[in-house]
RNA sequence: UGCCCGAUAGUAUAAAGGUAGUACAACGGUUUUUGGUACCGUUUGUCUAGGUUCGAAUCCUGGUCGGGCAACCA
């Protein structure tokens, strides 16, 4: 814990600000609004936010900030809490940018009473006109100069549902020829009559989110105010909100946002391929939400171990995904049990091991846990199942597994050596015939034989069949988004393959929805929230590193 | 064309004017009852041109490149 790592700029603000006695306890916030589910990018800043006050003491708040109640929804803020916790982080309030509404309002009365907000009755393509544009400075509405007197009483009875959608808008009066576009006379408030998910038909008003973002962080009294770049713009309006109410002063700090490859992390994004049906919902195995990689396999610890790795800086990035496939390997290759299964079966029988015959091993269950993650038996038979590809009628050079006339260890077993085999009239090998070396056993082996290559099988007398989910990367460009045309042209076709009968072995009937296997040779999987008894599916987290596939090409 | 960010190996991220380091990736090797893991090693970098300085990735100036800003979204 204690190693020497450099801090990261946010880092250095605090620590500066801590010792400088500027605030004596930090306190941040995750504000996310309750319009999708969470995903990796989330977690970077979840990380983030809630990590530091995990360091440096404080506490972090968990805002709902739901400003805009046509997007919102209670099962997003559901879904967001739950991600939030299965991350491992707890906040302190859970908080809801609604809960705000009246004291929002009276600072608009405020911003009114100084003079520094009108009520516009322009149309919103009439206040995109007198926008201006970046180059080019904006126009002063004719409705600016309302006094005082007349913008309460219009804001009022904007807020009594006088005025239907569109009609009129909050403005805070500042500069139609600022250079910073935010500045130009922004929108506050609006009219929208909605049913909002927790103030039901309360108001017809609504707070944009730069009227709402700032004052909300002040009222909690949070420190230091995380956000990803695109709101560097909107500081220079924070501020001025803070200054103009004359409140706790907040600060925002922004941080570049996480770009993975082969994904796309936008929400907008994600939920096109939601509603099109182009993945299995936001919890598809393939989506880099967090409910996706939960259902996938992925570890909180790996996902936490990731968002500290890449660091946090203000230059735009794009992760390379095997840092992730990195992680999570990392950490299951610690904690996962191992196990032995065969996705592409074909019969090995042992000719000199009785028919009808089969004994108990025992096998060893982590080798990389500290108690071997203790053992579990395993049946053995004269007929298995081994993996298609570990057996070559012609093998290769540096070939270590079957081929006629040379010798394997099976896993936990015996070494075999491989005597003859069948084909169909096709020409597809449809049987090994192997001998065993009886006194090879695991564990006390006395035949002196040492052999390169050992591979796992299951009893077929024994095996239990499953359906296995195998995934690769959702799209088969590294950058989606900055590709030509349309994102969804460059989905993976192959993103899925479906393995609807493999063999296991009968350990693997009492996996559970928390157990994470390595599949001996092959990777890691979990059990599906799609499995049954009668029905077991596994997804594939992640595959082991293959060097032999690698030296192949 | 305005304003604001940013630029260090393939990808990220350090070095607070003083040895350009770390991780992932790639490549090679050792160990191995997983062609996994572990361990060892190799390759590859300061956008550019000036300036300040004994000394610049770092400070200054110009340029180049990338990103953001003109929703009654957040």
């Amino acid at each position: 814990m204690s190693e020497e790592r450099s801090l990261n700029f946010i880092e250095e603000i605090i620590e500066n600000d801590l010792n400088s006695g500027k605030y004596e306890t930090l306190v941040t916030r995750f504000p996310p609004e309750p319009n999708g589910y969470l995903h990796i990018g989330h977690a970077k800043a979840i990380c983030l936010s809630f990590g530091l006050t995990k360091k440096y003491g404080g506490y972090t708040n968990l805002r709902f900030d739901d400003t805009n109640p046509v997007t919102e929804k209670t099962e997003y803020v559901d879904s967001q809490q739950e991600d939030i916790k299965w991350l491992g982080f707890e906040w302190k309030n859970e908080l809801y940018t609604s809960d705000y509404f009246d004291t929002l309002y009276d600072f608009a009365v405020k911003l009114i009473e100084k003079g520094v907000a009108y009520v516009d009755d322009s149309t919103a393509d009439e206040i995109a006109a007198l926008k201006g544009t970046p180059t080019e400075a904006g126009t002063n509405s004719p409705f600016r100069n309302r006094s005082v007197q007349e913008n309460l009483e219009l804001f009022s009875r904007m807020k009594s549902g006088e005025f239907p959608d569109g009609t009129c808008t909050l403005r805070a009066k500042i500069d139609m020829a600022s250079p910073n576009m935010i500045m130009r006379d922004p929108i506050i408030y609006r009219i929208k009559h909605a049913e909002h998910h927790r103030t039901g038909n309360k108001w017809c008003i609504y707070p944009m989110y730069d009227f709402a973002h700032g004052q909300s962080d002040s009222i909690e009294e949070i420190t230091h105010s995380l956000c990803t770049l695109e709101y560097v713009s909107h500081r220079e309006l924070y501020d001025w909100f803070i200054a103009e109410l004359g409140i706790f002063p907040s600060h925002q700090y922004e941080f570049a946002r996480l770009n993975l490859t082969y994904t796309v992390m936008s929400k907008r994004k994600l939920l096109q391929l939601v509603n099109e049906n182009l993945v299995d919902g936001w919890n598809d195995p393939r989506m880099p939400t967090i409910s996706g990689l939960r259902r996938r396999g992925y570890t909180p610890e790996s996902i936490r171990e990731f968002c500290d790795r890449i660091g946090v800086a203000k230059r735009e990035n794009l992760i390379e995904l095997s840092l992730l496939e990195f992680c999570v390997r990392e950490h299951l290759n610690k904690t996962a049990n191992r196990v032995m299964a065969v996705l592409d079966p074909i019969k090995l029988v042992i000719t000199n091991y009785p028919e009808g015959k089969s004994e108990i091993l025992i096998g060893e269950n982590n080798p990389e846990a500290e108690d071997k993650g203790g053992t579990r038996e395993i049946p053995f038979s004269n007929e298995l199942w081994i993996e298609r590809e570990d057996f070559m009628e012609e093998p290769a050079k540096k070939w270590f597994r079957l081929a006629p006339g040379t010798m394997v260890r099976l896993k936990h077993a015996y070494i075999v050596k491989c005597e003859d085999f069948k084909k169909d009239a096709e020409g597809n090998v449809t049987e090994i015939h192997c001998t065993y070396i009886p006194e090879s056993k695991s564990g006390e082996d006395t035949s002196g034989i040492n052999v390169k290559g050992t591979i796992h099988w299951v009893s077929t007398a024994h095996a239990k069949t499953a359906e296995i989910r195998i995934y690769d990367r959702l799209f088969s460009v590294e950058s989606p988004d900055s590709e030509e045309g349309d994102f969804k042209d460059y989905l993976n076709p192959e993103s899925m393959k479906v393995i609807k009968e493999a063999y296991i072995e009968p350990y693997l009937a009492e996996a559970n929805l928390d157990s994470r296997y390595q599949f001996i040779r092959k990777g890691y999987y979990c059990l599906d929230q799609d499995s049954t008894a009668e029905h077991l599916v596994f997804n594939q987290t992640v595959g082991l590193k293959d060097a032999w596939a690698k030296a192949k090409k």
